[in-house]
DNA sequence: CGCGGTCAAGTGGCT
DNA sequence: AGCCACTTGACCGCG
């Protein structure tokens, strides 16, 4: 089991999602911003390597409109061994590594351009992981999309997509995760049947939109999914439900009593855990000790 | 130099 | 009908 957080390190000066408007894109911009992402990145993969935070989530800002047109420079090239030293580290410390393309990534969308850029954002994202050599258990999760009122003909409509229009490189390592509001555990289910691709598995998600699964058989529902060669074991997301806000709402800071209920209903079986919870590496560090004081490390 | 409106992109639930 | 939240704030113009 490793433990880790996403995107953002609060105990470093730097921030790898440095970023810059469309209004001042230049390619000059361009170069030194990656060049400052990627130099960040390799401090908080060496912060997270110090403190036992062996699962991490790259920012989908690591390259500034990577998938947008007005973006023609050659990023791949041009930092093809920053990207490769950056793998190396990743490798040699066997950490488990993610990304998370963002709510404008909707493979089912009725509208064709919002498929198209949908799938340019994917084979960029695919493309990080590809220059750091990194096997197809580093993976790419996205979410059903949207259900337009037809939950099963827009699950049909992704399938079609997946098996039509995506590059086998990004297919090989795409993973859908249970969403809050739309798709369940089991709309996820119906959907591997027809791609094949694994679960990600979401428990705040998945009690806010569940069939009545308890937790510990959601997991193992999900962990089914999982090809061990292809896909390496179960990741997932773990949050609780912010005191007093919207449904959904990830806490500020982790309980620790519930994050011990949960990978004590979980005993015995092996996953990688995401925490999305505000306060990042603070609870994530937290984490590492209760799994630590329950053997699961 | 700090504050606050705004930012490439989609969707659906809530007010 | 418009706002808000989403895996995550950061940028930049203005006072």
């Amino acid at each position: 089991m490793k433990i880790g957080y996403p995107c953002i390190n609060q105990s470093l000066d730097c921030t790898s999602s440095r970023t810059f408007r469309l209004a001042s894109y230049s390619e000059e911009r361009l170069v030194e911003t990656v060049a400052l992402n990627l130099a960040c990145l390799q401090r908080i993969l060496e912060y997270n390597v110090q403190n036992g935070l062996l699962f991490f989530r790259l920012t989908s800002d690591l390259v500034p409109f990577a998938s947008h047109e007005i973006n023609q420079f050659n990023w791949q090239e041009h930092f093809k061994s920053e990207f490769q030293q950056l793998g190396s580290y990743i490798k040699q410390h066997n950490l488990r590594i993610s990304m998370h393309p963002d709510q404008f990534v909707v493979l089912n969308s009725p509208n064709p351009q919002t498929v198209k850029n949908s799938i340019a954002e994917l084979v960029y994202q695919g493309t990080v992981l590809d220059l750091m050599e990194l096997d197809t258990t580093a993976k790419l999760q996205i979410h059903g999309g949207g259900g337009y009122g037809d939950k099963g003909a827009a699950l049909a409509r992704f399938a079609e997509v997946y098996h039509t229009q995506l590059p086998e490189a990004v297919k090989a390592r795409l993973c859908v995760e249970n969403d809050d509001r739309t798709y369940s555990l089991l709309d996820c289910l119906h959907l591997h049947e027809l791609t094949g691709l694994p679960i990600i598995f979401d428990n705040l998600h998945h009690e806010c939109v569940h069939n009545g699964e308890p937790m510990r058989e959601a997991v193992e529902m999900a962990a089914s999914t999982w090809k061990p060669e292809r896909d390496g074991i179960l990741m997932m997301d773990y949050s609780a439900q912010a005191p007093a806000e919207r449904k959904g709402k990830h806490v500020q800071s982790i309980s620790e009593q519930l994050f011990h209920d949960f990978l004590a209903e979980t005993e015995g079986m092996d996953m990688d855990i995401m925490l999305e919870i505000k306060d990042k590496e603070t609870s994530a560090l937290k984490a590492v000790e209760v799994a630590r004081a329950l053997g699961r490390l």
